[in-house]
DNA sequence: CCCTGATTCGC
DNA sequence: GCGAATCAGG
């Protein structure tokens, strides 16, 4: 589909996967094409707003008088030349919002990023399957220039200590 | 710095 | 109605 707008399938899923609990940013990511703010805005015009929050503020705030009246930006194509990436996200098995707290010290939690959602300071951890539909990457924040976050960076740059093997003089 | 949602208001 | 810019906070 090349126009974008908010069409009652877009519509249905910015519910589903804003109930499902992801952010603005992820859902944007998700749906393509439109921005955190256009969801936050659609959301709000839905009256669907605040999931956690029953109230908003009443203070409304002056706010600054805005002129400068930018040539507006390009606005990023979205379009990624990927092939298969049609993740229905809302039946996706884990990302429980709110299931159980289990007690499980070891397991790291992923922010389950996709193509969409890697950025230059997103773990690119790979996890799971990449063939299949649950695939996604690990997701959380990442140092710049560094493709993982510090948990999977140790993992993926172990020292190469003990190499007493076959070392040379170089 | 990264991120989150909330709000305003020009379009 | 839409969403960029902005605000306020974590």
């Amino acid at each position: 589909m090349t126009e974008l707008s908010w069409t009652e399938e877009r519509v249905e899923r910015l519910k589903a996967l804003w109930a499902e609990g992801l952010s603005a940013s992820q859902i944007a990511g998700e749906l393509g094409g439109v921005t955190r703010n256009a969801v936050i805005g659609k959301v709000h015009r839905l009256g669907l707003s605040g999931r956690s929050k029953p109230q908003a503020q009443p203070t409304a705030r002056p706010r600054k008088t805005r002129e400068p009246t930018h040539p507006m930006r390009p606005s990023a194509p979205a379009s990624v030349g990927n092939t298969a990436l049609k993740a229905d996200v809302e039946e996706l098995p884990a990302a429980e919002p709110e299931a159980k707290t289990s007690p499980r010290p070891e397991v790291i939690d992923f922010e389950r990023a996709t193509i969409l959602t890697l950025t230059e300071h997103t773990c690119k951890w790979p996890i799971g399957d990449p063939s299949r539909e649950d695939f996604f990457f690990c997701g959380r924040h990442s140092e710049a220039g560094i493709p993982y976050c510090a948990h999977h960076a140790r993992i993926a740059y172990q020292p190469a200590h003990d190499r007493r093997r076959d070392r040379k003089a170089s």
